[in-house]
DNA sequence: ATGGATTGAGACAGGATTGGTATCGATGCT
DNA sequence: AGCATCGATACCAATCCTGTCTCAATCCAT
């Protein structure tokens, strides 16, 4: 069978047009490589080289394989490192699962610090809730998973990535926007706008709890999902809402956002998880990058913006 | 050095995803096959295949490494085949020089026998005179000349290819026309074009040999040197003119042709010439088409459309 | 013209590599 | 629990590869 060994000599050979030469930068001697090109031509039953006792030249077969020699072993070569970088986990993909809150603001700093670091890892993103991602974990849907609390399942594996405070988005010119921070009395009896309990069942037991913990009762408006959909409502002047820090980074105008005095207890929690047995070392990559936008990303307590 | 041995143990045992299928299938025992497979591993750096005793399965890096180790092994038969045909002659390339009036029959019937049969030999094709092509074989300009006797050149070899006769071109009203063959004295005082001594020097001599030869002395008018050009005066009804039995095929309408009944002595000859140092294997395979060409391809006796 | 230098090929020995046989350890199934 | 299957390991024989020495052919210089 052909051997790229083979190739190679002959490939020094002819770029050399001289076997003495060849064979020095070969690191080998003359004869062995005299021999090396014998076997090929043999192979190939094709002689690919002139050779006149006093000097080396190509046949028309010869200028012929060259290129095409030339290609395989660079092709070699580029097989070669490809392996290697998938092995270092810096070439490969990764199928990822994400909640719709996600999308604000973690996950685009994750995709574009991964794009940085690890520019051939190929990313496959989706968005589904909590449980959803759970399963999809199970069946290798998806590797990797960005996902709130409460979850447990066999043989998967989490840690959390974030935990930051809610804060009230206010109308621009609602009265309580002039505050630094808002107590419990400022906002009984406001019209807060307030989450599903079926599409955003997290952040409905995320205010829920913030508002028992201060025993306060608000005028609750409208249930929604999507933290934009509140916002909107917000900008529109329907009334307040709780939403999490890092969302009041989504940039809406005529919005006001302002830290919460109370139930500093009470985070929203982001959790990354994976199955236990996935050794993947792509994984390994994106998770460790995931970790560090995490501690040194933004600050995870409430600030003014 | 990376082997291809190795590679290809590799690809067959990931499609086979199994060591003894994939060993039966490359003729050779289990054992020789898993140290191949661990030696390219090794060679890597990186693990591709997952073994659980049970089954195989890719790693991550198996799987992209399965794609560029199946390239290189298609790659590698390609690079083989393609210096097989370029041994045979069938694939590499060839300039060839060829005198005007050959663009007008033969040169077009070799190049697509050529298509037909040598598809991955690249023509390169110029058109010089003779005196040019002598030296453009021995610059190495050009590998094969089509050219014009009498020539003669040290280091050159050649053979006749064609040999026809001179037929008259007759405007379709010309009185002539009605004739089956012109007889000298058909041609006495008739108003005849020529070629020019210069640009068209063989067909000067040829038409000049067969006044001669016939002791007959038309009007000469014009002196022209492409014979498509003469063929044009023809058309307007200038006068008659020889040209070479060929041409009559280029279908210029109102343009008839009659054979000559004098001076079958003097024919117009067509050689191929080659440096005869020049062992090309495609050389010889187009010569050995021109030939076939120059024997079956027409009849070289004037025929009558 | 003739001797020296250079070039590629051939012969041969030693060592590395490869493939085969026998066997082991682990895992899944009955 | 025992058997079957599968991949890995140990070991051996054959082959292949490499390096040294040498030769034939050619070119160049004297």
């Amino acid at each position: 069978m052909l051997q790229l060994t083979q190739v190679r000599c002959f490939v020094a050979v002819a770029e050399e047009c001289h076997f003495g030469r060849a064979a020095a930068r070969l690191n080998m001697t003359q004869p062995p490589l005299s021999r090396q090109v014998q076997l090929l031509e043999h192979e190939l039953g094709v002689e690919l080289l002139e050779r006149t006792s006093r000097s080396v030249r190509l046949t028309q077969a010869g200028t012929v394989f060259l290129p095409e020699a030339r290609r395989l072993l660079r092709s070699t070569e580029d097989a070669v490192q490809a392996a290697r970088r998938a092995g270092r986990g810096a070439l490969g993909q990764i199928a990822i699962g994400f909640t719709p809150s996600n999308s604000y603001d973690f996950l685009p700093r994750l995709i574009s610090a991964l794009r940085a670091d690890y520019p051939d890892v190929e990313l496959m993103l989706e968005e589904m809730i909590t449980r959803d991602q759970l399963a999809a974990l199970a069946s290798h849907r998806i590797d990797l998973a960005f996902m709130r609390p409460p979850f447990e399942a066999a043989g998967i594996r989490s840690r959390r990535v974030l935990a930051e405070r809610m804060v009230a988005a206010l109308p621009a010119d609602h009265p309580l926007a002039a505050r630094d921070a808002l107590t419990p009395a400022d906002l009984e009896g406001q019209e807060l706008i307030m989450y599903s309990i079926l599409g955003s069942g997290y952040f409905h037991d995320i205010v829920h709890r913030l508002l028992v913990s201060a025993n306060i009762r608000p005028r609750l408006v409208h249930h929604l999902t999507q933290i934009h959909a509140v916002l909107s409502m917000v900008k529109t002047g329907v009334g307040m809402a709780l939403i999490p820090e890092s969302a009041s980074r989504l940039g809406i105008g005529n919005v006001i956002c302002r830290p919460l005095a109370f139930g500093e207890e009470i985070a929203v929690e982001l959790f990354m998880a994976h199955r236990a047995d996935d050794a993947s070392l792509v994984l390994e990559n994106v998770m460790a990058v995931a970790a560090k936008i995490a501690e040194t990303g933004r600050p995870s307590t409430p600030s003014i913006p």
